[in-house]
DNA sequence: TAGGTATTAAACATCC
DNA sequence: CGGATGTTTAATACCT
């Protein structure tokens, strides 16, 4: 027979029933609702406990080596805040969760009382479909271990203050039942008169709102209502995609976390950076990495994207993005969110870390990475052997991704025998596309973006893909809403997040490009610019003599109206600050 | 299915 | 000559 992680979603709806599906969808929402509830204060918790520790032992350090140290982690602690306000977002947004984002917002503490009881859930992934028969061994090999595994592991062993302490242990033994402190039954598993799916007198199925007088009236709406049809199992599958989302994105914060712990000796565990990133779990379908749940990403503390070539509909990418290879597995074609969601900056931004330490394959195009790499400079012009050095410090992909890059110019950096074709493609995408523009320097050839050339590239229009929106709908909305809601955060109430103190110095730039470029940003129609700024980049910038090449006048055509309506980019309603804020950032060039 | 675009590989030219 | 840098072509894949 086949073990649940080799199935299919398609294979597992021939095998469960619809209740069992649904069954299946609450139960890992519920999983991932405490687990995550649970790391999330934790991990709350160690940041503060650190930070206060920090504070004081710092007294005999420099001042701003403190300084920074503390940012970074405020830094780490918003993000890990941030990033469960995302969840939370999201499953209300999906009508899982009647939590108000406000309070949301608050304090890591509230975790949506979507009312869960993962009973049977250990069946469902055996495939068994006969509840009742424990398999919680299944379970446990599954990964929902969380106590075993890896340093990370300890937050979520440690009970937290406000959950019911059981919760989290029921995981273990492989006795879900017990697994349903949510609500006001906490002591109670699956009371006879709840039901995962009804709260509050209504439907939570995922954007179902339907009043139901009672649970009985609601079995039954349920049942007519949610059956199992393509509807119901693309709500499962795309609510699949968020716990997966969910999942990368936690590891990946974790990770980060641990090894920012690790670095300052705050803690004995082994940071453990990214072992080897080639090392995708095999076998295991996006499907068996959901049941795997969060704890599979811990295990070495770092992300395992894991292979996206095994999992056919739900190919795991990194946090806030579109669907694009992740792995070095293959070569990977289309990098889609370049075409349609986050502008390329502001995903760089967010993600930034994922991609410097996660071996994944960036999903924007080798163009708009390497116009990225030009703007993020302060000349907005680099030479190709420094945007070499950019891929290959901003992407952990290029960096030590196998028979990629072969640089000569950096000593750091993995050698790898490869044939450089990934330098190759740089170069030949510089010379593919108009819109990179070489200058003569005085310190040599550069490359400069004509921006109206690249926004002529190509004309967005991510609006109306049904495929894409069908696409979205949820998993990768998660992106977008990531995205408008972290620039949210960030412009209004966490200043933090943008100043440029908090920058990695190895990696400035990246974490507040929110900025301008998005105004360029290959999904980005054309945002600041079309407003009234000349094709040309901004005159200021360009101290030097950079110019480029044609500038013809036909630019209103391609102009387009930057309408004064919404730039898609929240940044992009910033514009001229914005951009000189960016232009601070050095660049930073090795070499 | 066709057209557009991206990726990858490779050949070739030029310069230092 | 060899390496870095550019240019160009071709095959292939994906998307609309």
């Amino acid at each position: 027979m086949m073990s649940p992680q080799m199935l299919t979603p398609q294979q597992m709806q021939q095998i469960l029933s619809p209740p069992q599906l649904q069954a299946l969808l609450q139960q890992q929402q519920a999983l991932m609702l405490q687990q995550l509830q649970e790391y999330y204060k934790k991990q709350q918790e160690q940041l503060h406990l650190q930070l206060l520790t920090q504070q004081q032992a710092g007294k005999q350090q420099p001042k701003e080596a403190l300084g920074n140290k503390q940012l970074a982690f405020q830094q780490q602690l918003l993000q890990m805040q941030q990033l469960q306000q995302q969840h939370l977002l999201n499953l209300q947004r999906q009508g899982l969760v009647s939590l108000q984002p406000s309070q949301a917002s608050g304090p890591l503490q509230t975790l949506p009382q979507a009312a869960v009881c993962p009973t049977d859930l250990p069946q469902l992934w055996k495939g068994e479909g006969a509840p009742g028969q424990p398999a919680e061994d299944s379970v446990k090999q599954e990964g929902l271990d969380l106590t075993g595994t890896a340093t990370t592991a300890t937050s979520f062993a440690a009970p937290p203050k406000v959950s019911p302490p059981l919760s989290h242990h029921t995981l273990p033994n492989g006795q879900p039942t017990v697994l349903t402190p949510r609500r006001d039954s906490s002591s109670h598993e699956e009371t006879p008169g709840s039901h995962p799916l009804y709260g509050h007198g209504e439907c939570k199925w995922p954007g179902c709102e339907t009043l139901c007088e009672d649970l009985g009236q609601f079995i039954k709406h349920l049942n007519t209502e949610h059956a199992l049809d393509d509807r119901s199992t693309a709500q499962c599958r795309v609510q699949m995609q968020v716990v997966q989302q969910l999942e990368i994105q936690l590891a990946k914060e974790s990770e980060r976390l641990q090894a920012m712990m690790a670095h300052l000796h705050m803690r004995p565990s082994e940071p453990k950076p990214f072992s080897q990133p080639l090392n995708p779990v095999s076998g295991s379908s996006s499907f068996s990495k959901v049941t795997v749940s969060a704890a599979d990403s811990f295990p070495d503390g770092l992300v395992h994207p894991p292979t996206s070539a095994a999992a056919p509909v739900t190919p795991l990418r990194p946090p806030g993005l579109g669907s694009a290879s992740l792995h070095s597995g293959g070569p990977a074609r289309r990098r889609s969110s370049d075409k349609f969601c986050s502008p390329i900056s502001s995903e760089l931004a967010q993600n930034h870390e994922f991609y410097k330490n996660a071996d994944v394959r960036p999903p924007f195009t080798y163009a708009s990475l390497i116009r990225q790499a030009i703007l993020e400079t302060p000349d907005r012009q680099l030479t190709l052997n420094e945007i070499y050095n950019w891929f290959t410090r901003m992407f952990a992909y290029f960096r030590r991704n196998t028979a990629t890059w072969k640089m000569t110019s950096i000593p750091e950096v993995i050698p790898a025998g490869g044939g450089g074709s990934d330098k190759n493609a740089v170069r030949h995408n510089l010379s593919l596309h108009k819109c990179f523009v070489r200058v003569e320097n005085v310190k040599g050839a550069v490359w400069t973006v004509d921006e109206r050339e690249y926004q002529k590239r190509r004309p967005p229009k991510m609006t109306g893909s049904p495929t894409l929106v069908k696409n979205m709908i949820s998993g990768l909305s998660y992106g977008a809403l990531n995205a408008s809601y972290q620039a949210a955060l960030a412009e209004s109430s966490f200043p933090l997040l943008n100043s440029p103190g908090m920058l990695n110095p190895g990696s400035a730039s990246s974490l507040l490009p929110l900025s301008h470029d998005d105004v360029g940003a290959p999904g980005e129609p054309l945002p600041s610019n079309g407003s009234s700024t000349p094709p040309r980049l901004s005159p200021p910038q360009y101290s030097h003599q950079v110019q480029v090449k044609e500038e013809p006048a036909e630019a209103e055509e391609d102009r387009r109206p930057g309408p004064p309506l919404g730039p898609p980019n929240p940044s992009a309603a910033g514009p001229a600050e914005d951009r000189d804020l960016e232009e601070e950032l050095p660049g930073e060039e090795l070499s």
